[in-house]
RNA sequence: GCGAACGUGGUGAAGUGGUUAACACAUCUGGCUGUGAACCAGACACUCGUGAGUUCGAUUCUCAUCGUUCGCCCCA
């Protein structure tokens, strides 16, 4: 038969990865629940209108890169390609932000999918964790969620992480920057790249990060946004600024970061980190405030501000930098039974170490050497063998072998519990000297 | 979507238009029927990504296709 492979741009996960993955998703979530984040977990469909009103019809997403199909019931479906949509969806549906204290403070994790050209650190299905906090128009909760993010980076052993920051300001500033950059670039048009062209008619502002060199230098003398801004947006951007710093929190301004995302407005960054390697994965994580995203998917005019890490380029960086801890295959004893009778025995033994003892525990079901048995121990980590023979299984108890030290001693089955526990007990107390 | 490189076992990898596809690691078997090493002797690529073409003959040449990686675009 032939063998079926994953769909392209789908990757799996498996081994000592997933230990890494669970790892770094832990340490996401409990900083989140440390800033008094709250779970949430919105279904992968939603309906192709919950994004193609939510990102905006001009984005790069909506336009080519959503798995869109009907459904056998002829519904409209996506499956996400990325969650602060969809979260708002869920939020106005059910009504969330009727409480009596806002903002509401979300975070999730899991797969989203683009229809994208694969490339390293680029995946068509590949796994998000981010936060959403909504319904707080304040400078001072775009800096929490940026100081989240941060900790979390630091939290993961990540030094030297380049935080990238930039307004878009409110929708007055912007409409006056739109503006201004029409009639800047109405002269040049003409001699720039077609995707400029494009974005002249659909959103001049994405010009700005136009990276063909000709184009660049163009873009170079063309207004910036700092000119535009209300008095009410530069403010505020002051005050993020300045809490940033106060919070000994680096970051350096961007003005060409405008995000692909239509929502965006006011507060926008990007987290940056090149591995050891120097391998480049793009960024890690990125996120902004959005003043209009609620109301464009029918609720209330609640603003809100979140980022999103990609797990991937995170776990990727992470593993080059030689941060993650292979902590595979760990495991407490593995029980040896050295003939056909004892099986029955050494299962039993096994039950009472995971059960009454709370230990992880493997048995070798194959007939085969002990040289052998031994080897698959030691392969499996094990700390302890634990060998079943004919005269222990007569006499209920088995021979205790620590594998490091090599000690062995035959133990009666009623003791075999307090013996491990000994152990262990005064293994913890070494590491915590 | 555009441009380029690559695709040999579980892994790392040599290699050639021609009857058995190196080598190393890993794994398994036996030497050693109750103790992890080493050693010795063996085993291990049912399509050399897939399909087609050129050829007496292709893993090696050509084309297509799929996949991976890199650059662009965009993004996490």
């Amino acid at each position: 038969m032939e063998i079926i492979k994953n769909v392209k741009g789908t990757h799996d996960i498996f081994g000592g990865e997933s230990n890494s993955y669970d790892y770094v998703e832990s340490i996401m979530k409990s900083i989140a629940e440390l800033y008094a984040y709250n779970g949430v977990r919105p279904p992968v469909l939603e309906y192709s209108q919950v994004f193609s009103r939510g990102v905006g019809e001009s984005s790069d997403i909506v336009r080519k890169e959503m798995y869109t199909f009907p459904d056998k019931g002829g519904r409209d479906l996506t499956l996400r390609p990325e969650f602060t949509a969809g979260i708002m969806r869920l939020v106005v549906q059910n009504k969330l932000y009727a409480t009596n204290e806002l903002p509401l403070k979300l975070y999730y994790n899991g797969p989203v999918f683009r229809y994208e050209r694969p490339q390293l650190g680029r995946y068509r299905q590949f796994n998000q964790f981010g936060v959403e906090s909504i319904g707080n128009n304040s400078a001072m909760n775009d800096v929490e969620v940026i100081a989240l993010a941060y900790t979390i980076l630091c939290s993961l052993g990540l030094e030297d992480v380049t935080i990238k920051l930039n307004t878009l300001g409110d929708d007055e500033s912007r409409n006056n920057y739109r503006k201004a950059l029409k009639e800047f670039f109405a002269n040049h048009i003409e001699n720039m790249c077609e995707d400029c062209k494009s974005r002249y008619e659909l959103n001049p502002l994405r010009i700005l990060d136009c990276k063909v060199p000709e184009d660049q230098e163009i873009v170079k003398d063309a207004p910036s946004i700092g000119n535009y801004l209300t008095e009410a947006s530069k403010l505020r951007f002051e005050d993020v600024q300045d809490a940033l710093s106060a919070l000994h929190i680096p970051y350096e301004i961007d003005e060409s970061l405008v995000r692909g995302l239509d929502y965006y407005s006011e507060t926008v960054f990007e987290f940056h980190y090149k591995s050891k390697t120097g391998q480049d994965y793009g960024a890690v994580g990125a996120g902004g405030h959005y003043g209009k995203l609620m109301m464009e998917l029918g609720g209330p005019e609640l603003p809100g501000v979140g980022f999103s890490f990609g797990i991937e380029r995170i776990v990727s960086v992470l593993k080059d930098d030689g941060l993650l801890v292979d902590k595979n295959n760990e495991l407490d004893c593995y029980i040896m039974p050295l003939g056909e009778n004892e099986r029955l025995f050494a299962e039993e033994v096994a039950v009472l170490l995971r059960n009454s003892g709370g230990y992880r525990v493997d048995m070798c079901f194959d007939k085969t050497k002990v040289g052998n048995m031994f080897k698959r121990a030691s392969n499996k980590g094990a700390k302890f063998a634990v060998i079943v023979g004919e005269e222990e299984a007569k006499n209920d108890s088995v021979v205790l072998k620590n594998l490091a030290t090599q000690e062995q001693e035959t133990v009666k089955l009623e003791n075999i519990i307090d013996k491990l526990d000994e152990f262990f007990d005064s293994q913890e107390e070494e590491t915590q000297k």
